[in-house]
DNA sequence: AGCTGCTATGAGCATACACGCATAAGGACT
DNA sequence: AGTCCTTATGCGTGTATGCTCATAGCAGCT
């Protein structure tokens, strides 16, 4: 039974949509899993996902006004952490419903 | 103490984010909300968001491919619903995640 | 067949933004 | 002071996509 839940307003709905845009972007996603094994430097980040510094801080500056992300300084460099999580939280539910997915159809292919 | 998960592959990454971007934008966010208290036909939607009608059937076909909506003829309208509550979910975790950093802000604010 | 109402889709426009290049900002050294 | 190293940012470009208008498809009716 699906429940009547209520509906947001106009502004929730808006930071909902902003929360999520920072997770649509592949770059992002990755920085933040990197992030959620541990504290790394911006060249680490920079060597791990390839892209160029500049998009590296960019999107790191993104993710730490969402609060996502901390960083501290460490003498020259910026050690950056992720904080929480969320994104595990939120991308463990998404996996489970790629999976049903896959699985429902998987079925259906079985039974035609 | 964080858990040190498993980084996703790349695949895996890519997906989770096209499944986010679909929540990234408040039109579909909102036609998933509406559809989440029940079925809707679409002029119920297109009365309720204020949007074209092109622009929600776009919408709903996108979230349809996503199998986040699926739809019935009832004749010549159709009726679309959203048949899980992934969505419910998802928000509930990132409004959770709101609401703490407004206590935090506040915290720190008080503190001052 | 035609007509009517609802939905899907091609074309086009406008905006947002990812991404790189170059450069500025800032701290740690001699 | 100057030099080096790391990070942040202004600028430009290309691509993706939200949104609309118009039109095509499609089901039910006389």
């Amino acid at each position: 039974m699906a429940a009547a839940g209520s509906m947001p307003s106009p502004q929730l709905l808006e930071e909902y949509s902003q929360f999520f845009r920072l997770l649509s972007e592949p770059a992002r996603l990755q920085l933040l899993c990197l992030l959620a094994q541990g504290p790394l430097d911006g060249a680490s980040l920079i060597e791990a996902t390839g892209f160029s510094q500049s998009h590296v801080s960019r999107q790191l500056g993104q993710l730490q006004r969402a609060g996502l992300v901390s960083c501290v300084r460490e003498g020259v460099r910026m050690i950056y952490s992720a904080d929480n999580d969320l994104v595990n939280d939120l991308c463990s539910l998404v996996q489970n419903r790629l999976r049903q997915r896959l699985e429902a159809q998987l079925k259906q292919l079985e039974s035609a």
